[in-house]
RNA sequence: GCCCAUAUAGCUCAGUGGUAGAGCACUCCCUUGGUAAGGGAGAGGUCACCGGUUCAAAUCCGGUUAUGGGCUCCA
């Protein structure tokens, strides 16, 4: 006699077991149209699933979370059964749910084109008119191995090798195609049919690099149409804040087949650039430190002592002068190890601070580079800290400090944090290893911030602790980082003098916060779709006359602006004002000063801002106040009083 | 590096074997116009590069390079 509670409290008694789809109907028609799963006891079931003794039972339906992802799944094994019905021979392995939609992986003698795509999406559709009911059966697991061998699938016998043994398998039949699968899933095929195939692309069974690779069909899958179409129109939104498109529309950068991942960067992109740097340089000043520059190549032999060339050598450009190997760096480390070197360090000296705006190179893979993202020749915010040990913890804390009190002056608020711990492929000692990850991880407790730990993600020298930043499309990019390194110092021979007069090997910890100034621009252009706030804007106002009259005029403005340190521009071409404000509104530039012949005679310019506010008139010397302290102010907008 | 796709004027893109196109931008002329495109004329391309098929290739085939989306890897 199972009582069954609802979510809003109301009880309900059958004389004998029930399932969730009887309940739902119960409940009402609607509902039971709607529903494709439900929860019971707080597990998610299918709608097929019995209840037989009392529980709390939810209704899921594709408004909720689950129960969109449920239709997500379902899609992925809707594709599959398309796939296996039109190319005989394929063979399924995985099929996981993501963020807005779904993949599955598949082998097959030929690769997938984008006409494959759409015949599967044209079988997909007819399976759904089918509706096919999906039924759930369990297996004992050897024989559902035999089972899968059978049918020729080695993927996913080989999958259910690996699942425990004591955990019972469950599959799930649809018309001809049966796959293995936790599940749950929607009642029938009938269910789904707001989805889009979106992209083939190559990926690695089971994420590695070593085997075949498989062919990975992408999909994403809504409860209905609308909002299928609502994602696309996102999508299209998204790729206007790409900052590769803005870098070209805005004129900041480009790049060239004679340069692959490196950057040529325009005058409004480099004004960008050394915004960034100066800022950084205040900053460093500020907590005490050093800046300093380094050696662009150097001996192949420093790298064999810091080990890169060991660790890191697939990524280095090296060179040969003379009979001697040399490798343009790929991290500054060494080199400021080198200068740390010179002189006598004392205790006293110590924390020593060596900040540098390093340029390295690194040869990226060809198929990683990315715009400013991932660039093959790119500039770190770089330093290092050569402390005791036990400074290490308040250094750590200082820099966490430091790099949150950044990402705020540029407005970020979708961070997030990771703690990545040891590689495979490393140097030092395990107790060094264990040391320099607990300081991390103390340092994060200690500020009671929230991250993920990544277990083999760390640098081959240290932990790091990094600051991930997103992108238009979400996917995320480390900027900061802050590693723990116990090795490389004593293995270039750094030492300090320590109290009572006996050499010690320094801590060094390597640290970055926009991480890449390339990376940093890239993430700060789609963040703000290329609307930097003022501080950041290459140029801040552009004055432009109305007729000819007043040009003169306007070039007065333009450089009594440009002595109070703003970044300012004129227009006195031989147009309308209109077609003026529209070409340097879509530019970007924060505010548009009009010069006629009323501000001539009042002294005063006409102020609109790019987002078509129109600020009035005001005396030029009221103008350039109010910039310089919203240029101080950095994200927020004085004159417009927001 | 691996898989798929793409490469035509400065930009965005048409052009499916027979003399290379459009819009915007650019140059010149007219226009001096008060807040998101005034009008007219002109110039501009070895169709990424190398090779092949063909009477004939931007177009078909192969290779190279770069780019885009993934995978692996990373700031």
């Amino acid at each position: 006699m199972p009582v069954v509670t609802l979510p809003d409290g109301s009880r309900r008694e059958y004389d004998g077991p029930v399932s969730v789809a009887t309940i739902a109907a119960d409940i009402g028609r609607g509902l039971a149209r709607a529903a494709v799963g439900g929860r019971v006891d707080g597990e998610l079931v299918d709608t097929s699933y019995v209840v037989d003794e009392d529980a709390t039972v939810e209704i899921v339906t594709p408004k909720d979370d689950d129960g969109l992802h449920m239709i997500r799944h379902s899609t992925a094994h809707l594709m599959a059964q398309a796939v296996k019905q039109l190319y005989h021979g394929a063979q399924v392995t995985i099929g996981p749910v993501i963020d807005d939609g779904f993949y599955y992986d598949f082998a097959y003698e030929r690769t997938f084109t984008p006409e494959d795509l759409e015949k599967i999406e044209a079988r997909m559709q007819e399976l759904v008119e089918a509706d096919y009911p999906l039924e759930r059966s369990v297996m004992p697991r050897d024989e559902a191995i035999r089972f899968f061998e059978e049918m020729g699938e080695a993927y996913k016998a080989e999958i259910i090798r690996d699942i425990p043994e004591d955990e019972e398998l469950s599959l799930y039949r649809q018309g001809d195609f049966i796959d293995l699968c936790r599940g749950p899933h929607v009642p029938s095929t009938g269910r789904l049919g707001a989805f889009k195939l979106t992209k083939v692309a190559g990926a690695y069974w089971r994420g590695d690099s070593n085997n075949e690779m498989l062919q990975r069909i992408y999909g994403t899958a809504w409860p209905d149409r609308k909002q299928l179409k609502q994602y696309l129109q996102r999508l299209e939104e998204a790729a206007k804040r790409d900052h590769r498109r803005l870098g070209r529309q805005l004129g900041l950068f480009h790049f060239e087949e004679d340069a692959p991942g490196m950057v040529y960067w325009h005058d409004r992109g480099w004004r960008i650039y050394r915004v960034l740097e100066d800022y950084m340089r205040g900053l460093q000043n500020e907590y005490g430190y050093e800046e300093v520059h380094t050696p662009q190549i150097l001996d192949r032999q420093l790298w064999e002592k810091s080990g890169h060339w060991e660790k890191f050598r697939d990524n280095m450009y090296s060179t040969e002068i003379e009979d001697q190997d040399y490798a343009i760096k790929p991290m500054n480390c060494p080199g400021h190890v080198q200068l740390f070197k010179q002189g006598l360090k004392s205790y006293r000296d110590l924390p020593l601070k060596i900040a540098e705006f390093g340029v390295v190179h690194r040869n990226e893979a060809s198929g990683t580079l990315h715009g400013l993202m991932r660039a093959r020749r790119f500039t770190q915010d770089d330093a290092h800290v050569f402390c005791t040990e036990g400074q290490l913890q308040g250094e750590i804390a200082e820099l966490i400090e430091m790099t949150l009190r950044v990402y705020a002056d540029f407005g970020f608020d979708d961070l997030s944090i990771a703690l990545s711990l040891r590689p495979e492929v490393r140097v030092g000692s395990d107790d060094a290893w264990d040391r320099a990850e607990a300081a991390l991880a103390e340092a994060l407790d200690r500020k009671g911030l929230d991250y993920r730990t990544q277990p083999g993600e760390g640098a081959f020298y240290g932990p790091k602790i990094e600051f991930v930043l997103h992108d238009c499309l979400g996917r995320s990019w480390q900027c900061g980082t802050i590693q723990v390194d116990f090795s490389m110092p004593g293995r270039l021979g750094a030492e300090y003098v320590d109290e009572s007069g006996d050499k010690r090997v320094p801590v060094m910890i390597h640290r970055a916060i926009l991480g890449s100034m390339e990376r940093f621009i890239g993430i700060l252009i789609e963040h703000y779709e290329g609307r930097m706030p003022t501080w950041l804007a290459p140029v801040q106002a552009v004055v432009m006359n109305i007729t000819d009259r007043q040009a003169e005029r306007v070039q007065e403005i333009e450089q009594f602006l440009q002595k109070q340190g703003i970044r300012v521009a004129s227009d006195l071409r031989n147009e309308k004002i209109g077609y003026k404000i529209r070409e340097h509104t879509l530019q970007r530039v924060p505010y548009l000063l009009v010069v006629g012949d009323r501000e001539v005679e009042e002294g005063s310019v006409a102020v609109r801002t790019r987002d078509g506010i129109d600020l009035g008139h005001m005396p030029v010397s009221d103008l350039a106040a109010g910039l310089t302290r919203e240029e101080s102010s950095r994200g927020r907008h004085v004159l417009e009083g927001s």
